[in-house]
This record gives C-alpha cells, sequence and structure tokens, in this order.
DNA sequence: TTATAATTGTGAAAAATTTCACAAGATGAG
DNA sequence: CTCATCTTGTGAAATTTTTCACAATTATAA
C-alpha cells in the first residue's frame, strides 16, 4: 500500500506536538483533542495512523507514549542517525548549532567546507574538516544523510559526490533542483519560497481565502 | 475558483527555474522541455497555469520572459516587499545575509533581537533594533511580512504582538504551531521534518518507493 | 495556399486524498 | 450484569488533484 507523501510530513508534526504533551502532563489524548491542537481533522489524524497499524484504545484515546515511540519507529528515527552537513556559510553555521536535530533523532556528525577559514574554528564539535576530504570521512563513517547548504552553482556536484560516497539521502537548502540516481532521496527546502507563498496570500485575501 | 496550494508551491519553483533559463540563452521553452527541467509532468506545468490564464503560443511554447513575469504578477512579487526579521540568533543571522531573499523580490528591512548584544553589530544593513521596539517600527514602515526565527516557547507571543502591528503574514521557523486569527497567513518551515522524512524513506526503501 | 508538424489549453477521466458515518470495542455507573 | 457513553478504526462517499486525450491554434515548408 502506497503512503501519501503528506501523511509523513504529518507524522512529524504529530510527533513534534507529542513531544509537548509529554513534557507537560497528559498520559493520554482523544484524536479529537489532538486533532484540534494540531490542525487537522480527528479523522485524518486517525486515517493517518491507521496506515500503520493500531494505536489506540477505543473508548478512551491514545497513550502519549506509546503513540510517540510508535511515530518514531514510523518514521525510523530511533537510533540516532549521524548526519553530514556540507557548506558552513551563514545558513551552515545555523543548522550546525541548531538544537532541533539531536531532539529528533538526528547527530550531526561532521561537516565541511572548501575556505580553509572556517576550518576548525568551532572548537570541537562537530568537527569543520576540509572538503577534501568528504568522501573518504563519509565512508569511514558510514553516513547515509546529509544537508546540503553551499551555493545553487555548486549543489549539484557537491550531490554527485555525496552519492559517491554513499548517501542516501539528502536534505537541499539550495535553490535548485538535484539530479540524483534512483533509490537517493531528495528533499528540498527553499526558504525564499515561503515568503512566494505568502505574497500570493496577501494579494488574493479576500478572494479565495 | 479554489487554486490548490501545492500550485502555488510550484509556481514557486517554475519562477525560480525560468530565472535559471533566462541567465542562459533561452526565450522561449515548451511545456515539456520545461516540466522534464523542474520535474513534473508537462501537463501539471500547463493545468497550473490554466487557473491563471493563457502564457504560451500553441505551437511555439512559452516566452522564457513573458511567463516568467506572469508568474511574477500571480505571486506579487512584482514590488519589492518588506519583510521584517524576529529573532536574531544563528538562523536568524543567517536569514539576514540570506542573498535569495533579494533576488525573489523581497526585502529585508529591519530586524529585532531581545539580547542587547546583538543590536547593532551588523554594521549598517538591516538594522537590528531592539524586541522593545518592534510594533512601533513595524507599523511606522508598514511591513505586512515578518519573520519568525526565535525559540519555539516565544513565537507565539511574537506572533500575537506582530499580528497586533499589523503584520498580515508570517513565515515562521519555530518547531511550534502558530494561532492566528482569520486574515493572518502562516507558512511553517521545520528544519527537522526534511530530516525525519528522509528517514523514513532510508527505512522503507524497496518497499512502496 | 495548403499541408504538416508542433504545442498549448481544456473538458473529461482517473487517481489520490480527505471526510463521513457508523460498527466495534472499551469504560464506568448503577 | 446491563446500559449509556466515549472513542477508535475503517469501508464507502465526497472532494481534490493529477493525468489523459484531443480540439484549437500557431509556425513552417513546399
Amino acid at each position: 500500500m502506497r503512503i501519501p507523501r503528506t501523511t509523513i510530513h504529518r507524522l512529524s508534526i504529530y510527533l513534534r506536538c507529542l513531544h509537548d504533551l509529554r513534557e507537560e502532563k497528559s498520559e493520554t489524548i482523544s484524536s479529537e483533542k489532538f486533532a484540534s491542537l494540531v490542525g487537522v481533522k480527528p479523522t485524518q489524524l486517525r486515517k493517518d495512523l491507521a496506515y500503520f497499524g493500531q494505536f489506540g484504545t477505543r473508548g478512551r484515546g491514545y497513550d502519549v507514549d506509546k503513540l510517540a515511540s510508535g511515530i518514531v519507529r514510523i518514521l525510523g528515527t530511533g537510533k540516532i542517525r549521524k548526519v553530514a552537513i556540507v557548506g558552513v556559510g551563514s545558513l551552515g553555521s545555523a543548522l550546525l548549532s541548531y538544537r532541533g536535530f539531536s531532539k529528533r533523532g538526528f547527530e550531526v556528525a561532521v561537516a565541511f567546507d572548501m575556505k580553509a577559514g572556517k576550518i576548525g574554528r568551532r572548537s570541537r564539535w562537530p568537527e569543520i574538516l576540509p572538503a577534501t576530504r568528504m568522501a573518504a570521512e563519509i565512508k569511514k563513517r558510514g553516513i547515509k544523510i546529509a544537508v546540503i547548504a553551499v551555493p545553487a552553482t555548486a549543489a549539484q556536484k557537491v550531490a554527485d559526490k555525496l552519492v559517491a560516497a554513499g548517501v542516501r539521502a539528502i536534505l537541499n537548502f539550495a535553490p535548485t533542483r538535484l539530479f540524483v540516481p534512483r533509490g537517493v532521496s531528495v528533499e528540498s527546502v527553499d526558504l525564499a519560497m515561503g515568503l512566494e507563498g505568502l505574497a500570493y496570500s496577501l494579494k488574493s485575501r479576500g478572494r479565495s481565502q
């Protein structure tokens, strides 16, 4: 059975929300309350989960802890996954120090940059290595996920090298399409796209929405 | 007629690609070539555009310049829109120096932060002002779009203040849901969500995909 | 001018996704 | 135990989005 991409994205949102719920007091929550919290319809929440099995108890709702670990198991973020960041410009630096990754099961294990100036600047962790060592280090560490934060003009070459070194999933922040072989996944985040969507909403307020 | 959100997102991608095409040589392009370039089906491209009118010439294709300005008109990014950034941590700093915004018709006019240390550090442009002046400055400058790059715990309060000050569209980088009044748009970017989607792809390789 | 080839725009069909409606299971009170 | 209440899981319906198929329009060459 094919699972919609949007379902996977919503699963992330559910998980984030469950984390918050856990930090409060809640032990169980109904699909109705939970859905209103994350901003979807209760039936959608239930259908999303139904793709993967049964997670709740009729008449009672969902156990917050159990559901959270269920979603973690679905997404496959249970055991910590190592991530490499390529490009330590301002965005790359921001991602290096972003605490959100480790909270969600990812460890930024190493970063690479062309410019020698950046290398080793950051005191200890994660290491910033010269781009020349990229392929070797990624192979050595068995890294399967990489983040591209280099200029658009360099992104495709970086992607090619990453894939050759064994990377199977790429989070791309460069505003360009990446061509990768079958079997390699790419998720792209275009920072300006969000603004363009907002500009459209502003312009067409009162009509469609 | 209701226009799908995904259509608007794709329009952004089309526009980005048209920019690249323009920087090369291409004067016209067929929906077939264009679609394969951006990674969609030709019919989807044509249907997306059809929501907004006619942009091509039968037997010839699309004029790159005309189509680009057509999409710009649709999105409403023709005249430069001023944007405020709230939160000058590492992510906020990265966004401040991100050239992609101005390329796409947005001007980061001002930034705000709580910590005095950040304020005025950056030599001239854009100004970094204390958060206390946020409401007043946003009103004064007539800013309608803001970017939230503060910790999740502070995001809702910031959003409330922004809306009270007249902001009508928010690009939210805090990993939390924002509640805003009707008539205000929010687009959220959760940096870790992309990685979770990738983790899922890695785990379920060979089955569904 | 006429025929041929190219390519858009679009109504209709197909596919995918969301929502509904309710049976099935669980809980708690009497 | 029985009844009333709550809430999930799910087949079916409704809606949305994508894809198809082709008529309509333009360009080009003979």
